[in-house]
DNA sequence: GGCTATTATCTCGCTCAGCGAGAGAATTGG
DNA sequence: CCAATTCTCTCGCTGAGCGAGATAATAGCC
């Protein structure tokens, strides 16, 4: 099978995967590049974006949930919130309703940190954006949702061994 | 600056952001989950998307060229090549023309397993596509190309201080 | 032709992210 | 109150990727 399967014409389609495999890559290099200029890895940058976003949904992230989307197990996420900790980003505090979880808060330091990551790059994409109708902003927003789902949806027969929750 | 520097109003643009954004994480957690279940590292999955890449593009890949787009150092990428040579993935020879340089070819087994990464996500964004005119995909089309030339664009006093080339 | 500077890859030794196993502490349900 | 469950942490280990340097081939200079 060292061809495709359905002969898949190199259309609009397969431009527009292409498109977004390309954004996928650039939007990975741009975290890579960031978290080491900052001294931290990727993950510990992926850590800070999904207890940012918490932050901002009022959530309350602990360990564990940070480890499901992360798809880390608790010795990897005890590791990776000691770094955090020890670089200042984020504080650790039992939860008083259940003393088993350890609830994840994001200090100032880490917010201004996301701030400096996503806003020129948010800057530059809506600069981007400029050049639309309001309608055909809402055009690409229900292509994204579509292709969101599309993405989301797990492989036929494939590994989902993972627990209950998960996904960012 | 604990707060939005910029009152950016959360409206159509910011909304698109997210939606990349998290059509990015989609695609890198598919990724890492398709790599996990095949008995690879993420890192040995991009480093197969680039060579079938440069494969269907007919160009010749060599270990320098992978480790600029991967942004690994020559130890790193002689790992890696050795990683995916085991598995019989790749196959190294060396450069005729030019007897310091290593090609990277890939083996059937390697197309075989791109495509059945890339087959199903790919049947699933076409069909995605299918609601859209040609017109709306066009327009589509227009905007992920701003967006990714928005999302290339280099910080501007940030660390550049890779080589000529690189980017996947 | 040699002779040096440059380029491309590999080897060695090391650091540290993340895993598996299991312990400890708190909760829930009988 | 006791067992089963849930959440996090500790310990020891594997291996990806780095820095430094060795090796080999090429290109430029005289």
């Amino acid at each position: 099978m060292s061809d495709s399967p359905t002969p898949l014409p190199d259309g609009r389609e397969m431009q527009l995967v292409h498109l977004l495999r390309a954004v996928t890559v650039e939007f990975d290099l741009r975290g890579a590049e960031f978290a080491a200029g900052h001294g931290l890895h990727p993950t510990d940058l992926r850590a800070l974006i999904f207890l940012l976003d918490a932050d901002r949904a009022g959530t309350r992230a602990t360990s564990g949930r940070l480890g499901a989307a992360l798809r880390l197990n608790s010795a990897g996420v005890t590791s990776l919130v000691d770094r955090l900790e020890r670089q200042g980003l984020v504080r650790r505090s039992r939860d008083d309703r259940d003393r088993r979880r350890v609830l994840l808060s994001v200090e100032p330091k880490a917010v201004d940190l996301g701030w400096s990551f996503f806003g020129p790059l948010i800057g530059r994409l809506v600069d981007a954006a400029a050049g639309f109708t309001t309608g055909e902003l809402d055009v690409v927003h229900r292509y994204l949702s579509a292709a969101l789902g599309a993405a989301s949806e797990p492989e036929p027969a494939a590994q989902t061994p993972q627990g209950p929750d998960a996904a960012v």
